[in-house]
DNA sequence: GAGGAATAGTTTAGACTTAAAGTAATTTCC
DNA sequence: GGAAATTACTTTAAGTCTAAACTATTCCTC
């Protein structure tokens, strides 16, 4: 490469890598972002007709159904990654519709644990089974490596979000 | 490899494939929900701390800022993937916050056009300016590599999705 | 050109969500 | 052991979101 072409080049870049352009990284935040929405929508939409049933509700059936034990409603936030205050409403719906239970925590009477009733064990199997078939069809043309790859990159791009928002 | 050993091999990928089960996929999808969770939440906090607007606005804005003289509500409601009816009710909240005027189509008297006051461009290229910048932080973990080849793998499954939704 | 279908947007009822303030119980620390 | 801080959860007010029903207008078809 002559001088003249590699000094071409370089001015090229800089211009590409103006500072404060983050181009490419804008495009993937939002090409994630509509990924999300699209495959959120869709399971939304299937799940109220399918089972009459919302997301949260589930998500929240899901958590639980990984504890027989059941969890109070600060790790249930936590997990879902939502606040205190929604979770308290969630659980009077579903303790409502008789999915779950709330009982007083045997020490800490500040305390509540929920945990799945014998109906919503049974409500959530039924879910949870076309639920996945939903995902790989969704997910269908997507080769085993692409699918290894993806869930690589993703962990890499939560762990540094993590490593950017929470300062260490 | 002996035949023994090529059967066992086999009879273990049988288990691990086993009809119906679509942990890899799960996993991926979950995955990337949690991620979008985090960046999304991350996003709105610091777009009310910093500048006292909510994210549904600042995605409203953002579609009108490159339609400089605006588009339907019509148009809005596809492009941010919510109802009319959410549309709307931002549209109202914009409106009355003079971000955004709503004037009426020349030749179609049902619809509206909206777009950008002065004063929402000027707003709205203040929060721009940063919200690259904590997008671009949050990836900054990532290569060039690492995001070329996600965003790529993101439109795939993008694709995918659309392909296994939409009928064709 | 009139009737019916389709389109653009609004309204409604209900669920979800958050931040912030509040209550009650527990832990900490002197 | 008692005040202060923390923790667990609930409540409140406001915004976001959806599906479904509704209104007004335009398009289509004969």
């Amino acid at each position: 490469m002559h001088l003249e072409q590699a000094a071409a080049f370089d001015a090229e870049t800089k211009i590409a890598e103006a500072p404060g352009d983050h181009k490419a990284e804008l495009r993937l935040w939002l090409r994630l972002l509509a990924t999300n929405t699209l495959i959120e929508a869709e399971i939304r939409r299937r799940l109220r007709e399918r089972f009459e049933v919302t997301l949260p509700r589930f998500d929240l059936m899901a958590q639980l159904e990984r504890k027989p034990h059941g969890m109070t409603l600060g790790e249930l936030s936590q997990r879902m990654m939502v606040t205190n205050g929604n979770v308290t409403g969630l659980v009077d719906r579903l303790v409502a519709e008789e999915a779950i239970v709330r009982k007083q925590h045997k020490s800490d009477r500040r305390s509540h644990i929920v945990s799945l009733t014998e109906k919503g064990r049974r409500q959530f199997a039924r879910m949870a089974k076309e639920h996945e078939d939903w995902i790989a069809a969704m997910l269908g043309d997507l080769s085993q490596n692409d699918l290894a790859a993806l869930t690589r990159l993703l962990g890499k791009l939560k762990a540094s979000v993590r490593s950017a928002t929470s300062p260490a």
